[in-house]
DNA sequence: TAGTATAGTAAACGATCGTTTACTTGTCAA
DNA sequence: TTGACAAGTAAACGATCGTTTACTATACTA
């Protein structure tokens, strides 16, 4: 019963991810499962129900990987609860552990594309593909940064300037990932310890 | 006559980038222009011909801004034809170019978000965004350092990955810009100085 | 001035859309 | 053993899809 529940979102979500939303019909889904659509009713209400579902699911993924990985709950929290332990090797590991994350996990990648092919349709679904893998990355970094800086393990300088610079390398790994690029992990460390050996102090 | 071919092009392109194809209907197009849909079948054979319209016109722009940025035609030619000129200067210039190009000419730019909603849906489409604004610049630029270096203007390093990384933040600006973000074009010119700096020779 | 494309409308076509209904089956607790 | 519930099918619903047809008004051309 929810084994097929679990089978229609991720089926689902397999589909969003390469032609998005409104171009899979409720139909293809039925399909790709081997069920009549009539079925899909029995779990889930309509079919907005079941990609609100995946962002749901998302979220909880998402605030499980950032608890593993130490990142507060508050990403812009007022205090410096959270960031203490921050440093060069754990930035490192972290950067290259969501590479990962958003490249071969099998449900943060195809749900990254999905995202990505609806960002332009309504603010919220911006917001969210933003915060997610674009400009939310780098305000996190940024923020590191400065607590870097504020600790001397950093020489001054523009700290969102310089988290764009950061960032952008595995932002454009991940696109070519998507266009079947490899060996984009082994690019993304050079980028960083290149950058390390630039701004450690 | 052509008046009305054209507009139907730019309202249905400007659908397209926001929706994305599949999820724009003839009727949508007709509304926007106000007319009815039987008369956008005076212009284009179908909703399809639209599409292709819209690549064939971008294709023919495209070429038209290389010459006059001085890019080769045969972007991999064997021989040195067309590169005899390439400097960090031009590659500036060129690039800082680029990105107003794609985030506010105002055909590239809904041209390259609608590829990018459709990159999944087919090889082609993914092969025309990847040569478009991912992995194309960053082959095209890695050829330009390999040039660089055999003249000696760049130090030695791994094209490939040089060229990513240079690449990169125009990347993530691009994408920025596309969220709402402002002052895209001065952090990319810091970035751009700031690779010079370290690579010139 | 008569004839002919051109660019538009309104209506209809069959197909498919998301969703609902009526019905069948299997499972498990009372 | 019975009865309720869960999970499925098949068929139909009205709406909308992309496309075609029949028709009208306008403008140029012989």
């Amino acid at each position: 019963m929810n084994d097929t529940k679990e089978r229609i979102l991720t089926t689902a979500l397999a589909l969003f991810a390469r032609d998005g939303y409104e171009a899979v019909s409720v139909s293809d889904i039925a399909k790709a499962l081997g069920i009549t659509k009539g079925a899909l009713y029995k779990h889930y209400k309509n079919k907005r129900d079941i990609f609100d579902s995946m962002l749901l699911r998302m979220l909880e993924l998402d605030a499980g990987a950032a608890r593993q990985n130490g990142v507060p709950e508050q990403r812009l929290a007022e205090d410096d609860r959270g960031y203490d332990e921050v440093n060069w090797a754990g930035l490192r590991q972290f950067t290259l552990a969501q590479f990962r994350f958003w490249t071969e996990d099998a449900f943060a990648c195809p749900l990254r594309r999905m995202l990505s092919l609806e960002q332009y349709r309504s603010e919220e679904m911006g917001k969210l593909y933003q915060d997610m893998v674009v400009s939310g990355p780098v305000r996190y970094t940024a923020d590191i940064f400065r607590r870097l800086m504020a600790r001397g393990c950093m020489k001054r300088g523009d700290a969102d300037t310089l988290a764009a610079q950061f960032y952008a390398p595995m932002f454009l790994l991940i696109a070519m990932a998507d266009g079947g690029a490899d060996g984009g992990l082994s690019v993304l460390e050079d980028s960083i310890d290149s950058f390390i050996g630039r701004w450690q102090a």
